[in-house]
DNA sequence: TTCACAATGTGATTTTTTTCACAAGACAAT
DNA sequence: ATTGTCTTGTGAAAAAAATCACATTGTGAA
């Protein structure tokens, strides 16, 4: 029902909120938070519309209320576990961004098949054989996975999430997954924004 | 012209026409690209339309000639150069990757404002003092960024490439760079990556 | 030969997303 | 009190992207 576009700025909005709120801002205006996530500020309105929650013409909207409302819009005003599986050069970067406790993203474990890597705990969060991944995911009714292992394992790898009851993956290898269209998946292709970027900057158009 | 998402899945379209090619395969069908992309086979016909070049109903495309095709649109066949900015732990991921040099982008040298971390080679690129930065975009004529800074650099080392001469940012940092227009700018913002699966994985849509 | 099939190329249509544009309301300044 | 200036909320329009649907055309089986 909510426009996938505007699911993702909603994300953006709360973190900008949560920094103008940090510095004493009690209300902003739409063309401020516009200016924020490098929109216009109509764009913005629409989103919180949406929302179903609305500002004042004088004050603009009132910065807790839009946080609460983003919040439960997520639904989860509370941290959401996530695991993470294949703790490479990208693995660990995550796992080193999340720790920090500042998002709403908890990586509560990491899995990886190198028994090199496992039962340690890498910012704060454990390190498990892969082959515990179902267990642990089942047990802990964890629903999202991050999948940073190598494109040629990526695929059976998001096999066993799926049938671990994973229900959302967000993809780095670069291939793309197949599974039922009940599993939601997201890519992060690097490669691909690079390219797009040097064909955008590169004057061909925009 | 080229419509955008045109552009990001010609992209990737490329990358597997690459290893079709690889396996021996010498054509394709729409439907089977369409599989590798998660898209439609039309919508594949359409955006090979963009691109002027044609198959035949019986063969479907010719691989060799879609790639040819493919990289005359980019118009880089040959390797991209491009620089990285704060060598931390993305920053040294994306240089790990980047060196296999099986992809376009060759990632020429990164900078660092950490004394510790320059004057080495890391993956094949050299790590320099930021100060150089300007002049070694400049008599190299590099056109496009990964920037890796902490967020609360981004903005300031944003403006030091654009002043530098670059054209196109891949920002990683969590904030929305206020660069003039004709600067291309690509966020990766994998924190709302992931609240996005969040929602749409807890069966919220689609 | 004739027919069914499978795939392309593309106009037409639909869906999704963004932008425009303006009524309405509060306030500050004159 | 009047005027000018902001901003919200939202229909209406436009733009962008995806999908539909079908004429067309080799191919091979009957
Ligand atoms: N590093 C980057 O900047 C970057 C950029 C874009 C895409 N990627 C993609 O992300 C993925 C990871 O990249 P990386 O650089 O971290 O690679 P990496 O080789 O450093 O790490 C891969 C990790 O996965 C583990 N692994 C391998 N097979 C596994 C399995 N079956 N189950 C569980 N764990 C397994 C390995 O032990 C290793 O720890 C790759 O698909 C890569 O193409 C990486
Ligand atoms: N690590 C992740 O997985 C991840 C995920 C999402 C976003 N990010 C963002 O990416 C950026 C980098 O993340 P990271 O984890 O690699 O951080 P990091 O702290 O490991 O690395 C930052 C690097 O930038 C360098 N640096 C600092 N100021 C600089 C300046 N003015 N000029 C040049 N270099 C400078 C530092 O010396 C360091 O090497 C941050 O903005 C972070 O929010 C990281």
């Amino acid at each position: 029902m909510t426009p996938e576009k505007t699911v993702a700025r909603l994300s953006l909005y709360r973190r900008f909120l949560k920094l103008a709120k940090d510095e004493g801002t009690s209300n902003v205006y739409s063309h401020q938070l516009a200016d924020m996530v490098r929109g216009t500020s109509a764009q913005v309105r629409r989103d919180l519309m949406a929302l179903g929650c609305s500002g004042s013409p004088q004050k603009g909207y009132d910065v807790n209320e839009l946080i609460k409302h983003i919040d439960e819009f997520f639904n989860t005003s509370e941290v959401v576990d996530v695991i993470l599986v294949g703790i490479g050069n990208i693995g660990r970067a995550l796992l080193s961004y999340f720790k920090s406790g500042k998002s709403h993203i908890n990586i509560v474990a990491s899995f990886d098949s190198d028994r090199q890597k496992v039962d340690r705990v890498i910012n704060n969060s454990k390190c498990y054989y892969i082959e515990e991944l179902s267990k642990f995911v089942s047990e802990n009714n964890i629903k999202t996975a991050i999948l940073c292992v190598p494109a040629s394992e990526a695929q059976q790898t998001a096999d066993v999430l799926m049938h671990s009851g994973i229900k959302g993956i967000l993809n780095f290898a670069p291939v793309r997954l197949k599974l039922p269209a009940n599993i939601f998946v997201e890519d992060v292709d690097i490669t691909m924004n690079i390219e797009k970027l040097v064909y955008f900057s590169s004057g061909k158009r925009k």
